[in-house]
RNA sequence: GGGCGGAUAGCUCAGUGGUUAGAGCGCCUGCCUUACAAGCAGGAGGUCAUAGGUUCAAUUCCUAUUCCGCCCA
């Protein structure tokens, strides 16, 4: 019979093939049970596949597969999100190239080429997904704006709005002025950065006094309505209550009292400037008499239109913040009204998406209520019903869940969903619909208009888990009833707060139910430099491209052996070859068998060895399995890798094969077959490309239709495990691996083929024949040896006349060592207190091992005179 | 400012209140030994960040410090 395995393992044609195999017909959902359930965290429909997607549906793909193999009916449920801020940004980018400006375009006009641009591109990292090996139906993706999606997320917003959870009003919001859009403080990244601290002096009202004020932001004196400085604050006391005049603006302000002012920045008396600051505005709401005055236009240019004193400030109209702050101060220092400038560390906040600086902005916005709506999540995530991995995530959501913040969830941008209310001109009545509406249900009047504004991409998100099951649809029941809610949500850190307690929000609001049960919160993989991976900075590296050089099981192996619990880690190429290693390695042992199968041994020993080899193997086998069984239902992925990796490499191949080689092909195929069955269903979820296409080679069967608890039925009914067998084998190993470096040392001085030894195993004589095969040695005596001293028994080492020098001092090295060792125990066990409080099984393994030592310095010590 | 995490071999990372702290890569020595040179057999390499404390025993637990990273305000 022919090999059926090619010499090489060549993962290019392999896993292009596999491919085919995995997508040729879709994933169903089998609406049977058990179930194993996953929603994708929707990657933005812009993406392409960077490493933080690899890593997490590697994680996903693993436990579905995993699953699977356990005879669940495992979902996993996918798509893409619009992203809207992220998506309409990089289309505008996009048409830019085409010479296309956004303001070029009607806002309809504009939606159409997003729509056209996400139809071309939109799929693309499904696609790219593919070559993962996901195990999930890429035809029926969603995506968050699709028909049945917007509705669900009119339905959710509309809900909430006529339970009374929404609201409309004027707020200091983030401003992002180039994307012309309001953000949530969830979207504004906090930076230091370099900037000035300007001491700016306002004279008092009624004489020649004046306080002075440091501030970062100059321009927005224009904006000022008050001066705060802390009542505890003895120094400005007598200045509370009197009034002062804006510089250049001639404005007279009130000076006030606050316990927000910190007396120690700056000179402890602070501007207060409601419009465009957000301390500042949380004064005014308890100062409303101070009056608010916004200067800017959206993109940040100063307009007149509020400010009672133009005619003092005309000549900054139209200027841009920047360009405002620079020519302010210039007038200010020529003023003398300038004290000092100082250089200051600032953490200014910047637009997620664009890296613009945010201008805290005075307008109208649309809120979500939160704090009722977290109570019942915040409760259960205190009750653990939902889990964390790593744990200390469940802290940090409670906490945030406990300051909770109400959410503005509108957005000032073309791509999204249309916030679905309505208001009639004619009786201004304002209602909410999931239905396009075309008259006031009050007065009748078609003299209506639905708000411009679109929501929050987030807003949609929150609802994925069950939207993405076509909930509020009826079909929706039939779905919850087997997959919701679902098993576990993988996601990165970043978006705890962004998605992940959002969604437990909404899954308990609506549904009464949580949304998944655990969650696991992955390693960020940084550059190897150890900065952000970031295409902008260059220090991005792309998975595709991995996939190319490596294949995509080395990838998904080289990925998680890198990325233990959730402590973030460098990138590191070596991890990937590791992997690539380490399957080319099982593809050759496979392929030992394989050859094995019409080849005969030169030699062969006597078969009752093997069978205790082959006890030895399946106790270590069943041993694994337990392992792994744990280590996945804790999501250790590491360790279920790596026990797998030293499995068959370090038992299977080192040992198993080289012994195998002295058997006849007979005695070892039962074991060979089940441990091979064994392996290959266990790496599946981690190597899936080579481990399908090996099963179909081997058995010709798709592997993802097989079952691993079946499999160990029938070890336990077909084999026994042996205790004995084990360890004495165990034992046999650990003698060859402590002769062996002395073997070789003195074949490496000599001409030798074979050292002289004589080993007293004496309760497992019949493994001597393996033990001279594998350390190079032959039963035999000369005058002087040594005596290593294994688990099974004593080893004798006979030297050549020309090597004995060489071998007292390594002797005496070797005595030196054990000397040492007894001295410390010896200690040990001088010490009262060791005695008397130490564990009995500790001191008693101290003694063994104590006397241990001292046997082996007796017998190295009587060598080292004979010698 | 508040919170969290990290510091272990040259590099990237595991791990542990109790024998001699591990892996991969890199390095050194010897091998193309009939599955695999993407390999085999060996070797060198560690004050487990620093200082205290708890303990019979600390790299592991506690406290402080330093450095690095992240989150929140």
């Amino acid at each position: 019979m022919a090999n059926v395995i090619d010499k090489v393992y060549n993962y290019r044609e392999l896993e292009k093939s596999v491919i085919e195999e995995f997508y040729s017909e879709p994933i169903k959902p089998g609406f049977r049970r058990p179930t194993f359930c996953i929603v994708i965290p929707p990657p933005n429909v812009t993406g392409s596949l960077h490493m933080g997607h690899a890593l997490n549906s590697t994680i996903q793909d693993f436990l579905i597969r995993y699953k699977l193999l356990r005879g669940f009916d495992s979902v996993w449920f996918i798509g893409t999100d619009h992203a809207g801020i992220a998506t309409q940004t990089v289309v505008e980018k996009h048409l830019l190239k085409q010479g296309i400006k956004r303001t070029d375009l009607s806002k309809e006009e504009f939606v159409q080429k997003i729509w056209e641009w996400k139809n071309e591109y939109g799929n693309i990292i499904l696609e790219q997904f593919k070559r993962l090996g996901i195990y999930a139906d890429i035809s029926s993706a969603r995506f968050t704006m699709d028909e049945l999606y917007s509705y669900a997320v009119k339905k959710a917003f509309v809900e909430l709005f006529n339970r009374g959870y929404v609201y409309k009003g004027k707020r200091v919001v983030n401003w992002c002025p180039r994307c012309l859009t309001s953000l949530s403080d969830l979207e504004v990244v906090h930076k230091p950065t370099k900037t000035k601290l300007w001491y700016v002096r306002y004279k008092l009202a009624d004489s020649d006094d004046y306080l002075v004020v440091a501030t970062t932001r100059p321009e927005t004196i224009i904006a000022d309505t008050a001066l705060a400085v802390n009542p505890k604050d003895s120094r400005y006391l007598n200045y509370v209550g009197k009034f002062v005049m804006v510089p250049i603006v001639n404005r007279a302000i009130p000076v006030i009292t606050s316990d927000q002012v910190d007396v120690s920045f700056g000179t402890g008396v602070l501007k207060v400037t409601p419009a465009h600051d957000f301390n500042d505005y949380k004064i005014y709401q308890k100062h409303k008499n101070i009056g608010i005055i916004n200067i800017f236009n959206p993109r940040g240019e100063l307009v007149l239109d509020n400010i009672p004193e133009r005619e003092n400030v005309s000549k900054y109209h139209g200027m841009d913040r920047f360009n405002l702050r620079e020519n302010f101060v210039k007038d200010l220092e020529s003023l003398g009204l300038l004290e000092k400038v100082e250089d200051y560390l600032s953490n200014i906040g910047y637009c997620y998406r664009c890296d613009t600086i945010i201008e805290p902005y005075y307008s109208d916005q649309w809120f979500i209520s939160m704090r009722e709506l977290v109570k019942k999540p915040l409760e259960l995530v205190k009750q653990d019903k939902i889990k964390f991995y790593p744990n200390s995530y469940k802290k940090v959501v409670i906490d945030w869940y406990e300051n909770i913040e109400d959410w503005c969830v509108s957005r000032q941008i073309f791509w999204g969903h249309k916030i679905p209310v309505y208001t009639c001109r004619s009786c201004q009545e304002m209602w909410a619909s999931e239905k396009d509406e075309y008259s006031c249900p009050k007065c009748g009047s078609k003299d209506i208009y639905q708000e411009e504004d679109v929501l929050d991409t987030w807003f949609s998100s929150a609802i994925w888990p069950f939207a993405v099951m076509y909930w509020p649809d009826k079909k929706f029941e039939e779905y919850k009833k087997y997959y919701y809610p679902t098993d576990v949500l993988t996601t990165a850190r970043e978006i705890v707060f962004l998605w992940v307690s959002r969604m437990i929000v909404m899954s308990v609001f609506f549904l009464d139910e949580i949304p998944f049960r655990d969650v696991i919160i992955h390693a960020v993989i940084l550059a190897p430099s150890g900065k952000r991976m970031s295409k902008s900075l260059g220090t991005g590296i792309d998975p595709l491209e991995l996939i190319d050089k490596y294949g995509a099981d080395a990838v998904r192996m080289g990925l998680i052996i890198q990325t233990a619990e959730s402590q973030d880690v460098k990138f590191s190429i070596e991890k990937i070859e590791m992997a690539g290693n380490f399957i080319n390695k099982l593809w050759n042992a496979i392929r030992y068998f394989e050859i094995r199968k019409n080849q005969k041994p030169n030699k062969i020993l006597d078969p009752r060895i093997i069978r205790r080899i082959n006890n030895w193997l399946i106790y270590e086998l069943t041993d694994l399995s337990c392992k792994l069984e744990n280590y996945a239902n804790e999501y250790r992925f590491f360790d279920y890798c790596m026990s797998l990796y030293h499995f068959v490499w370090n038992v299977f191949c080192d040992w198993y094969i080289e012994f195998s080689k002295l058997f006849d092909y007979s005695e070892i195929e039962k074991t060979v077959d089940i441990v091979i069955k064994s392996i290959l269903l266990y790496l599946h979820p981690i190597i899936p490309f080579v481990t399908s296409y090996l099963y179909r080679k081997l058995y010709n069967q798709d592997i993802t239709q097989e079952d691993v608890n079946r499999l160990n039925e029938f070890l336990k009914r077909e084999f026994v495990y042996n205790k004995k067998d084990y360890e004495d084998i165990k034992n046999l190993i650990n003698s060859i691996k402590e002769v062996r470096p002395f073997v070789n040392e003195i074949l490496q001085l000599g001409f030798q083929n074979s050292v002289k030894v004589k080993v007293n195993f004496q309760e497992a004589q019949e493994l001597l024949e393996i033990f001279y095969n594998f350390t190079k040695t032959i039963e035999g005596q000369g005058t002087k040896s040594f005596v290593i001293k294994t688990n099974l028994g004593n080893v004798n080492i006979y030297l050549e006349e020309e090597t004995i020098s060489k071998y007292k001092e390594l002797l005496r090295k070797k005595m030196n060592e054990i000397n040492n060792n007894i001295r410390r125990i010896e200690n040990l066990f001088a010490n009262k207190d060791f005695i008397e409080k130490a564990d009995k099984e500790v001191i008693k393994n101290y003694s063994i091992e104590l006397q241990r030592y001292r046997d082996l310095l007796e017998i190295n010590s009587r060598i080292l005179e004979e010698l």
